[in-house]
DNA sequence: AGGAATCGGATTGTTCAACAATCCGAGCAA
DNA sequence: TTGCTCGGATTGTTGAACAATCCGATTCCT
């Protein structure tokens, strides 16, 4: 843990932006790639010196943080790395079967976005011959945020980063991660496929039986549903 | 400008959550009720003075509502009430044209949420009876918000409550300000009365058609779209 | 006179040090 | 063991200080 704080610390002479945005910055990429583990606390003492900036300054990030519910605060208590659970990832994907079916169905394809999209499937496929886990999760993750990006908001793009971002934190808090990426490559450069025969209907529908499965795969490997029955909406919380 | 902002320092003696979200939410309520301009400056010194504040406490404030874009931040120059422009008005309906009509159609319905529906429409053709713009504009919200929460995710309903606060500053930053909202009072009316019957598709069918008109009817009020011609995108800021 | 450079005041950005409020755990008593 | 009190540690908030930056007005040059 304490390594993980005080190893970026060279940088800490160029605070580029303001210093508050910047320290911001710092904590998520941290927080994102797992280096700080969900639940774990962020002391005030620790990391305003660790990173050399004024508590107060660092208070300004945790603000920012606890905006976009990277963070926790609790009163009195401090800020937690946010530690997602199972009631989380029903949220996160109410969200996504929401947002991204729509935005694939009703989206107004900017040009040049079908090649991005297909630019991510290879990607995603070189991956996946490559063995790489990680670069499979970042291609998935990219492509859902430019599934999203079909719908040209500024706004939805923003809140699908940040609901990618708890995405992470869900992965880095199980325990045990197995691969969850290799069998949504294939069903990704499906969709594609048909998103660019223009059946932006059918499309949807599948990426919405896409976000299912991947729920409750998710669901089950934290032990929040049972694996196999699958008929009435049966236990809640 | 000034009688606003000293007014309610009375209260000033009991900041009962901590005060960087309580200074931030009296900030929300007075800019969402109109009584700070849109484009107006915030001054650190007077506002801290003014709600008996640090000025570092109100920073932070500032930081909470510049992460909802309450307001713009200006590096070295200040904090400004945001401003919606056209391109704003744009984002907006891209927005609710994207999740509304999604959460009509394939909203969980909870239980007594139609009801809630058709209280507000109840209280919306009072308030059209009675004549109180006010009230009708806050039940059209209110229905708007409502029918967002079909889809019982949290996130998108906290979402929709940041883009009515936005649409509350397009109003206060529209010079003139007709009555928007009796036309509406009917199709919402109508819509609830297809979602009562089942009619989710076409409820949203509706609502698309209806969020289309709302948005040109503004844009051609803020003068950024020619008011018959409904054929090239012309003029764009 | 018109325009460019300059200067001074004002405001923001950041830090530091201090104190109050609160929480947690250790130690003690019943 | 259970419950209470106390002390240390951490957070919440404030005030003051200083550097950095910006804006407007004055001044100077052509």
């Amino acid at each position: 843990m304490n390594a993980a704080l005080q190893a970026t610390a060279d940088s800490g002479q160029a605070p580029h932006a303001h210093t508050g945005a910047w320290v911001a910055g710092v904590l998520r990429s941290r927080i994102s790639a797992g280096q700080l583990a969900p639940g774990s606390k962020l002391s005030e003492q620790k990391l305003s010196e660790a990173l050399g900036v004024s508590r107060n300054t660092l208070r300004e990030a945790f603000t920012v943080l606890a905006g976009e519910s990277m963070v926790q605060r609790i009163p009195n208590r401090g800020v937690f790395v946010a530690a997602p659970g199972a009631e989380d990832v029903r949220e996160i994907y109410r969200v996504r079967r929401l947002i991204e079916p729509a935005a694939v169905q009703s989206g107004e394809m900017p040009p040049g976005a079908l090649e991005h999209l297909e630019a991510i499937v290879a990607k995603a496929q070189e991956a996946k011959a490559a063995g790489s886990v990680l670069d499979m999760a970042d291609a998935n993750q990219e492509l859902h945020k430019a599934l999203v990006g079909l719908s040209g908001s500024a706004t939805l793009a923003r809140l699908m980063e940040k609901v990618l971002a708890e995405m992470r934190l869900v992965f880095h808090a199980m325990s045990t991660a197995p691969d969850f990426h290799s069998h949504y490559v294939d069903l990704n450069a499906a969709l594609v496929e048909q998103i660019r025969a223009g059946r932006r209907a059918e499309a949807a529908a599948e990426l919405r039986r896409y976000l299912d499965a991947a729920e409750r795969e998710l669901l089950v490997h934290l032990g929040a549903v049972p694996a196999e029955p699958a008929t009435k909406g049966g236990a809640d919380r």
